[in-house]
Formats: C-alpha cells, structure tokens, sequence
DNA sequence: GGCTATGCTTTTTTT
DNA sequence: AAGCATAGCC
C-alpha cells in the first residue's frame, strides 16, 4: 500500500486518498488519470473496503480491460477480479438481466446494433407512409438517438420537430414488439430501474458504496443521471476526466457537466492534476498552442516532466497514397536503426476510410499492425446473416433479423409475399415473426413462401428449445448447416478464392463462439455470447493473448484517446477532414480542435504530421487544404490564398427534400 | 420469384 | 471506387 502511494506526486496522493464524499479529478492529457483511477482502488482495497463494494465505469472496453489488469497488477489478479469495472452499457446490460422484470421488461431483450437501428428506422418509417426521401433513415436514426441521448420523449420531439417526433414513437414500437433494446435504451432503461424500483435501486445503492467515472466529459444526460442516482445521498462518488478531451459531443456528451461537477454535487473537492509524465515540451507547447483557441475552457497549465526533446514534423505529400508510403517508410527506417520498435508506432486518423492506403502498403511490405475498431468485419455480409440466425434463435421475435434471413438462402420468399406479411403485421399491430406463425391465413403471400416460412419456423423453434451451455460453438455450427448457409456461400461466389475467403468469415464466428465457451465455462449461453460480440466484449480480439504482439496500431482519435505511443504519426491534417467539413457546417470547430488535441497528446517523444496537395473524396480527386491547426500550431495566421476548403459536397440540407445534385455540380 | 445491369449514395467519430 | 437498391428481363 504503501508503494502505491510513494510513486504519485502531491495531487495524484490527495486525489487517492480522498475517498469520502463527491470528488473531481481535472486531469490534463498524461497527468497519470488513469493511474490515479487503479491506484485509488487499490488504496480503497488496502483500507479494508470489500472490493464488491468498488464500482468503476467507462465508455471503452479497451479503457475497462486496461484498467482491470491495471488494479490487478497492484492488488493480485484475484481480488481485482472481483471489482466492477466496465463501461456504462456493459454494466447496464447485467443490471437489467438481473431485474428485468421490476420494471416489465422481458428477460431475453436482444441488443439492436447500428445496422439493426437503421433496419428499425426503415421499418418504422414505411409503417408511417414517410417516403426515404423526406429525411435519410440514417440521419432519422441519428436525430433519435441523440434525442433519447438527451432524455427527450417522442412527444417533447414532435413539439420541435414533428416528423422526427413520430417516427420516433414508431420505432420504439418496433424494437418494444421484437424485445429489442438499442444501445440508448440501455442506459434508459437502467435509469428508469433506479427510479422506478425502488427496492432494486437499494440493492445498487447498498452495494456500490465507491463509485468512479472516467473520462466523465464524456457523460451524457441519461449516463450523468445513472451515476447520481447510483452515488445516491453517500455521495462517495470521483469522477476523473479532462474538458480539453471531450470528443463526444455528437453523441450527446454535454462538457457543461464538467464544468457545473461542483454545482451538482456541493462540497465536492476539486483536484487538479498538472504535470505530464507523458509529451515532450514540444509536443506539449504545440498541444497548448491549439488547444488555447478553444474560448470556452478551463484554464491550465501543463508542465513537462521531461525536456524539449525532438521538434515536431510537418510534412506534406502528394497524395493519400505517397503518405501511406512515407509514413510506413519512416516506421521501418526507425525500426531498421533499432530505435523503436513497431508497437511504439501508432497512425492516427480522423475517418475510417483513412487506413485503406496504410493497410495497403503496410501489407506489401509485410509489416504486422494492428487495425483498432476496424468494424469492417461485423459488417460483413456474411457474419451479418449468421448473426441474424443466431439472434433469431435468441429471440424468435427479432423482427430485423427475421427479415434479413427469410430468403436468404433464397426459399421462395419474394418481395411481394414479404410485403403481404409486413401489411398483415402493421394491421395487426405485432412484430412480422407472430404475423407470420398463421402465415397460411395471410392473403397474397405466395405458397411456396408459406411453406418456406413454416419451415424456417420450425427450424428457428427447435435450435432455440435447445440450451447450447458449452457446445456453443457446435450448436452454431449445426445451425448454419441446417439451414444450408454454406451451400449458399458456394452458389453466390463462383470464383475459389473469394468463396474461401467469405466462407473463412462465418469460420472466424465459431472460433468467436469457441473463445467465449473458454472465456465462460461457467454461464456460457447463446445470449451471452450474442451480447458480448454487439457490446464488443470478446470480439474485438481475434489474436487472443497476443496482446503484446510488436506491430503497428492504427486507429481513429477517438479510439486513441487515453493511449500514448512513443512515435505518432497524425495524418489526413487537412481541411475538410481534420477539421471534418461536416463539423465545420454544423459549428463543431471547438470539439474538432479538442480531437486535434487528443491526437498530439497521444505522443510521447516523436510527433508526424502529414497533409496532402489532393485527396481522392467519393472518387474524386480534390485538392487539399492544409489544417487551420497547421497554423495554430505554429502561432501563426494562414497565409494568403489559404482558404477553408474541403466541406460536405453540395451541402446538402440535413432534411427536407435530399435534392439529387446535379450532374454539373459534380463535376 | 430470381438474376443481372444500371445508377445512386456514400465519409465523422462509438457503445 | 464500391456497395446497395431498384428496375427490368428471364
């Protein structure tokens, strides 16, 4: 115990040692947050707290894995085990497992991811006679989100905006009648348990008696009120995180609840953490001389642990590709004169189009990395398909799934009997899968489809009588071939290889299957595993423990924030990019500065910035612009004939009317 | 009902 | 440039 506290400085110790009452940790990029974080629970433990007790939330996996083996390595795998740590849905998922039913809720919810929001969306606008013109599903989806993301109801929406008010409402009934919940829903939901159960809202209160959020900028209203209504009147409650660092604002992250900590929580401590033990002052300078253009934040200042070290690159290139090509080149010129090695390497980017170029070179020149949040595998169409069996067998009521495997492999189930089904559903008022349990008395659904679907009926119903536990990976495996998805895989692609290939997708599912029965053995279960792989528990780990594999990560900025690598490579600084164009129409200037911040913050000694002449956008070549943050990072002022260019194309109107473009325009 | 061709949109960031 | 949806043909 006593070793954990020598090694902070004076702040770092009164934040550890202040365990009673509302605290607030303001800690600037690499002031040691996160070492604050696992020591503080540690030094909790060492007081004589049960560490059942102890509760820690994040809004990343990666930051709750770390922080786990973190508090581990300090207080033994064991006790750190028993801590809860996770992010806010995680843990919202178990709370709602365990007491569905106090507020009506089904046991066996399933978790609606994007794409099945947006199939939600659709869903609910047909039924609604909203043609896609009006407003794109996917915008529609978004307004939503951040509606429920601010504790607006359907009709405090329609007051503001009808249209998005009603397709709203709509399609909460959607996800209500296939037992969905969406990634919002959890946090509400678990809100709505605090406040309307009272006995369970005990229990929490009972058993959390240290609460600590990280990254708390990042809170947004429905998370905010969780973890107020969880610290309830003890109040033993720390919350740690960085103004500069809010990046999350699109998702309804509110900086204000920083800013107001003291308001909401009277007689909180407030403790500042100012020395980096991170950056070079060079890097730090350059990040002070962005971020101070931020008007609205809290003011400080970062002092260097370390000395001036090496100045900061600016390079520019070509085009996309001659930066992949620079930038890997350098890696491995420093890798060749042994002073990195690949694992201090990081690329980091604003869009995730962005490492196409990278992955490509990276590849040619057989250089093992390591794409973060590389979502492109779920989005594969055929791990999508297996997921919607599985979710199906899950929950026969998921309406989304349903429809996206009903013809495929293709049945006989066309577009029209699909729409007979879909009208008989709306008419009745119930999700497609009940419509369809008395499919025989629906009119116009043609009779091979009546078969097709009874068949699918039976086949769903028997998989999910039965209960997996540790044959999981069997069970799915037998589903698939019940169903003759490989048979499928074969007819779709003639050509060997790319059928290899795809068929190596649903593969890589039964691995994931058979790494969570190991991870599991004792409450292993379809739902567990289907949970874990949308709440990207489990998934986002292919290489299993090779954690400590030397290669070179490539990621967003959001998903780097909170890391730190020795060489950082920041690419794509161009306008319209980075500052992204649509944040520039819509006045989000400040948030994309604080994201620039992050980036530069990320590194500890080596810092490379790149920007192009041109840039290929929607298969184009457009020139490019230098960042505005080029600029600032230079204190100095664009010089003439720099223009902010590089915004959304046409700019189209968020709503109303999406106007095709004119050919001329895109020329 | 199934398959193919054409044309249209897409690119913000995550749980 | 590429993936997706629709239309039009078998």
């Amino acid at each position: 115990m006593r070793t954990h506290l020598e090694k902070l400085n004076k702040q770092q110790r009164t934040a550890v040692e202040t365990t009673e009452g509302p605290v607030l940790v303001l800690a600037g990029a690499g002031t040691g947050k996160t070492r604050v974080i696992t020591v503080r629970m540690a030094h909790l433990l060492d007081k004589g707290v049960n560490p059942e007790q102890i509760l820690a939330m994040t809004f990343t996996n990666k930051a709750a894995k770390e922080m786990k083996e973190r508090v581990g390595s300090l207080v033994g795998r064991k006790r750190g085990k028993i801590l809860t740590v996770g992010t806010f849905h995680s843990f919202c998922v178990r709370a709602l497992r365990e007491h569905a039913p106090a507020i009506d809720l089904p046991k066996h919810f399933s978790i609606s991811d994007a794409s099945d929001q947006i199939a939600a969306v659709k869903g609910a606008m047909r039924d609604l006679h909203i043609p896609e013109e009006r407003m794109h599903p996917r915008a529609m989806q978004a307004q939503i989100s951040l509606a429920k993301n601010r504790l607006q109801t359907p009709d405090q929406v329609a007051e503001w905006d009808e249209l998005i008010g009603r397709v709203y409402q709509k399609y909460n009934e959607h996800l209500r009648r296939s037992k969905a919940l969406d990634f919002d829903d959890l946090l509400l939901e678990m809100l709505r348990l605090m406040r309307e159960a009272d006995d369970v809202a005990q229990i929490f209160r009972a058993r959390y008696q240290y609460v600590m959020v990280d990254e708390y900028q990042d809170t947004n209203g429905p998370q905010y009120e969780i973890v107020r209504a969880l610290a309830g009147l003890r109040r033993n409650l720390c919350v740690v995180g960085d103004d500069d660092q809010s990046i999350y604002g699109w998702r309804g992250a509110d900086v204000k609840k920083i800013l107001a900590f003291e308001k909401d929580f009277p007689g909180a401590r407030v403790i500042r953490l100012e020395t980096n033990y991170r950056s070079t002052e060079q890097i730090l300078g350059a990040a002070n001389r962005i971020i101070k253009n931020n008007p609205a934040r809290h003011e400080k200042t970062l002092r260097s642990h370390y000395g001036p070290g090496d100045d900061i690159k600016i390079i520019q290139v070509d085009d996309e590709e001659r930066e992949a090509v620079g930038v890997v080149g350098d890696i491995l010129k420093h890798v060749r004169l042994g002073d990195a090695k690949l694992m201090d390497c990081a690329i980091l980017f604003r869009t995730a189009v962005q490492p196409r170029a990278f992955e490509t070179v990276l590849r040619s020149r057989d250089v093992p990395y390591i794409l973060v949040g590389g979502q492109s595998f779920f989005d594969r169409k055929e791990v999508r398909d297996v997921l919607a069996y599985l979710k199906l067998v899950s929950n026969p009521l998921d309406e989304v799934s349903l429809l996206r495997i009903v013809n495929c492999p293709p049945r006989g189930v066309g577009k029209k009997s699909i729409d007979c089904a879909l009208a008989e559903a709306t008419k009745l008022g119930v999700s497609v899968n009940r419509a369809i349990e008395n499919v025989n008395d629906i009119p116009g659904v043609s009779s091979t489809a009546k078969v097709a679907m009874t068949d699918l009926q039976a086949t769903i119903q028997k998989f999910a009588q039965e209960e997996p536990g540790q044959d999981l990976p069997g069970f799915v495996q037998r589903l698939i071939a019940a169903v003759g998805y490989k048979a499928e895989v074969e007819r779709c692609y003639a050509d060997v290889l790319t059928r290899n290939q795809r068929w190596q997708a649903v593969e890589e599912i039964f691995n994931f299957a058979e790494n969570y029965v190991r991870r599991n053995p004792d409450d292993a279960s379809l739902g567990g595993f289907l949970e874990a792989l949308t709440l990207k528990h489990s998934g986002d780990e292919p290489d299993k423990d090779l954690g400590k594999r030397d290669a070179v990560t490539l990621m967003t900025l959001h998903a780097a924030k909170g890391l730190e690598f020795s060489r950082v490579y920041l690419v794509g600084a161009e306008e319209g990019l980075l500052p992204h164009g649509k944040s520039v129409q819509e006045d989000g200037i400040e948030e994309e500065r604080r994201l620039m911040y992050v980036g530069v913050t990320r590194a500890k000694f080596h810092l490379t910035i790149t920007h192009t002449k041109s840039r290929a956008r929607y298969g184009q070549r457009v020139e490019s612009m230098p960042s505005r943050f080029l600029f600032e990072i230079r204190d100095e002022l664009p010089p003439k004939g720099w223009r902010a260019t590089g915004q959304m194309p046409a700019a189209a109107p968020a709503r109303k009317g999406a106007r095709k473009r004119s050919k001329a325009s895109r020329l």
